[in-house]
DNA sequence: TCCGTATATCGCAATATTACGAAATTGAAA
DNA sequence: TTTCAATTTCGTAATATTGCGATATACGGA
């Protein structure tokens, strides 16, 4: 369907999902790590980086704004994104949990083909 | 088109985004909270806590294995996943220097409607 | 061996994303 | 006022994602 199912997921799930999302095109990698260097960058400079149309990084900038990535001021005509370090803090917090939660997993495994399944990798199996 | 350009971009800036992306939707962050709550949950045990097809639980399981985030082990014919806590680690870093590196924004602002773009949030322009 | 369970894969339909050029809007400059 | 530059928005085409049911494969047990 390409439709997400939203009802059954909770306020948090979604909004991480949605920041999480964000951040998953190399294009708005890039555009995050110009601006990390350079907080003077606005759109039509982006472009002399990032391979792309300006309409085309235009969007990119929106989807991260709507997600709360970045931030932008405007100064004339000029319109210049910021990144928004406090929803990069929240998202760095949730995984870290994540991490910090999950236990470990001390079991012995070795290395199982399950030869149907054409995975890249092997299936690990533990005894 | 849809289709991401991926010339440009390097193999890191590829690799974050795609371990990002696969965080990018609300059925995978639910699958990683039960998994971080038990470890021991199948791909048929998933159902019961997420209301989505079984095939489409053991996609979404798939991605995130492709992007590092999960592994998983055979026992019999079942199949666990579980957190891959150094993919997750590696994420967290990658953003927290984003945040480090990220020169605060001491710029007085001030709000600023800008009446024809209709953005849901107002426009802050620097003196 | 045959059957049931678990799971990945396939095929399909609906929707979303990506990218571009063109057009519209605004502020600033001439 | 007219023009220019910066940016968002629109329209459109190509591709990707999401989700489901059906199918295929493998394992374990009867």
């Amino acid at each position: 369907m390409g439709a997400t199912k939203m009802d059954f997921y909770t306020d948090h799930q979604i909004e991480m999902a949605k920041r999480c999302k964000s951040l998953g095109h190399p294009a708005r990698i890039a555009i995050i790590e110009k601006l990390m260097e350079d907080d003077h960058l606005n759109c039509t400079d982006l472009q002399f980086f990032i391979p792309l149309a300006q309409s085309t990084i235009s969007q990119h900038l929106k989807e991260l704004f709507n997600a709360g990535i970045l931030g932008f001021k405007v100064i004339g005509n000029n319109c210049y994104y910021y990144i928004n370090k406090d929803t990069i803090s929240q998202v760095v917090i949730y995984l870290s949990q994540i991490r910090l939660l999950t236990k470990d997993n001390k079991t012995e495994s070795f290395i199982y083909f399950k030869p149907s399944i054409k995975q890249k990798q092997p299936y690990f199996m533990r005894i």
